[in-house]
DNA sequence: GCCGCTTACGCCATTCGTAAGGATC
DNA sequence: GATCCTTACGAATGGCGTAAGCGGC
């Protein structure tokens, strides 16, 4: 049995019971992974993968089995890198990031920056995707942490800790009629214009979807996209009214717009950072954590990590004061 | 990183540091464990062990976490192959108990009959040694269950289950003095003989201390072994008034001797059962549990392995009933 | 002076890549 | 017919054992 077999296994399981792929992604041959796969099943006496003919058809209950636990020794050595690394020069090393257009667009630019002050030899990788997207990156350990607003899956291997909370506000360009009147925006407002918002699975979209429909009202979204800058270019446009996080509104560079605050109308979102259970973190990672929000405290990471399950790390953090925007 | 070079750095240190021993532990040279272990610092860029000119003093900061992670990756790797040998036939493979001479000789003989009746195909290794010896044995894997009596350290890493309870027996030849009386045994008439018995740490020995202790009676021991055998044979010989397990009186071959009961005067001893967290159990091994003690099914063992702590298993076993001797 | 780790070196096993073969969709 | 896995083979790499060197105790 060699770490090398355990990775080619658990790297097929991962592209789809693909070789040929898997060879690709690794930069190396597939006649050398299909053999050293076939070697790992021959050591050990059962199949790992089922084969029709000279395709990988599924994964056998035994090849299931152990595919879980290859990936749980890779993750291992991975830590054990990242532990050598942390005592060669706790200064250095990478730092792989994946989150939603919105964190890094918005929220995370300022934090992102002072952390590569304090830290200048780290190298940072941020990795953008659909917050599913985030969720797998994590859960196979290819970033260090997620950062997400929309539920991930629960799994047994992530963890997900509350970030920060925050609410949305209507963007309308200047001389709007919804900014003439001097009453609090009302739902009942805001539903008789065309919407411009985000796709579905992004930045809470749910959460609006949700509101609405609590008053048995059918907004006209009239076209979405699952970044800020895009809606607030269309709304600039005169397309519609745009309903966006707060952190997407920025003063300076948003002056031919108008952000209402609609705070009352909307329920808060949790933006919420993900990890994945028994992976060794580098102090640099935790001084970010802390950098992100006040109460992400070492301790509380710790604890957290230790937790059984993700509900607990919720009664963890329910007393806990988050920051709200 | 080879898997190699994470078990010679595992066993180097759980030999004391000492390469030579090492090597020859497991059937190699000790220039090959002594070039890999190097070679897996350069690659990591850190030194796991620390050296004074050419002996290795002891194990660095990184080096003891990195060790850690060693030992999880191996017990994996052992957990991968015992699936393997699962799939491929599940009434063929190893098995091996560690325990100690009482239950070796007098409690499980007829289990293990049971068991090799039931599995002849599994091969049986049964390890004897201190309690001390067994529960190093457990924690490091190098068998898959002990069974014990005297509390044993309590680890992260270990599970100890409830197996059965007992109690003591008094032995005397026949026609000794003690047999003369119709009302039970009482401790003072007890301490007035000379008292042969068990080694401190053996087969709750510490249990007897205290009962005594507790009424303020120093007993006058005059010999202790670690196995009933030997204490019997000794009592025999009117050498003095035995005190061993119930479970250690077989009405045959020693009827040369009475057994009094004693249930009333020393406090009843847990025998446990001690398994690693985080190992794979095979079919065969809940199934010898089960033959064990009726309440250790295989939902029991399981829930116990996912449990957090050692209390919470103990929580989990409080009000189950065990078998009592 | 003995023990124990490291270095040096040659042999053998293993791995990897290229090329060709055969099965499935 | 295109895709994909397996087999075959030669080159390169790497692990292992023996022998020698050298620093501690």
């Amino acid at each position: 049995m060699k770490l090398q077999q355990l990775r080619y296994v658990w790297e097929v399981a991962r592209h789809g019971l693909n070789i040929s792929a898997t060879a690709e992604s690794l930069f190396t041959s597939q006649p050398g992974v299909s053999k050293q796969i076939r070697l790992l099943e021959d050591e050990l006496g059962v199949q790992i993968f089922a084969r029709s003919g000279k395709h990988l058809t599924h994964i056998t209950p035994a090849g299931q089995a152990i595919v879980e636990m290859a990936g749980r020794i890779l993750q291992e050595t991975g830590n054990i890198k990242r532990v050598a690394q942390e005592f060669r020069d706790e200064r250095r090393g990478t730092f792989a990031v994946a989150t939603t257009h919105t964190q890094a667009r918005y929220w995370l630019p300022l934090r992102i920056a002072e952390f590569m002050r304090q830290y200048p030899e780290v190298r940072l990788q941020m990795h953008q995707g659909t917050p599913g997207q985030i969720g797998k990156m994590a859960a196979q350990g290819e970033v260090d942490v997620a950062i997400a607003t929309e539920a991930l899956e629960v799994s047994e291997d992530l963890l997900m800790l509350p970030l920060y909370q925050w609410n949305r506000s209507v963007v309308v360009p200047r001389g709007h009629p919804l900014t003439h009147t001097d009453t609090p925006l009302t739902l009942e407002a805001l539903v008789s214009y065309p919407i411009v918002t985000y796709v579905s699975g992004y930045t809470g979209r749910s959460q609006l979807d949700r509101a609405f429909e609590a008053r048995h009202m059918r907004p006209n979204v009239v076209f979405t996209a699952s970044d800020a800058d895009v809606i607030k270019c269309y709304v600039k446009l005169g397309l519609g009214v745009g309903v966006v996080a707060n952190m997407a509104m920025d003063p300076e560079t948003d002056s031919a717009l108008v952000a209402l605050s609609a705070r009352h109308l909307f329920p808060t979102s949790t933006t919420r950072l993900v990890l994945r259970r028994h992976s060794f973190l580098r102090r640099f990672t935790y001084d970010f954590f802390l950098l992100l929000a006040p109460h992400l405290t070492r301790e509380r990471v710790d604890a957290a990590m230790n937790a059984r399950s993700q509900e607990e790390v919720d009664a963890m953090f329910a007393g806990v004061p988050l920051p709200v925007f």
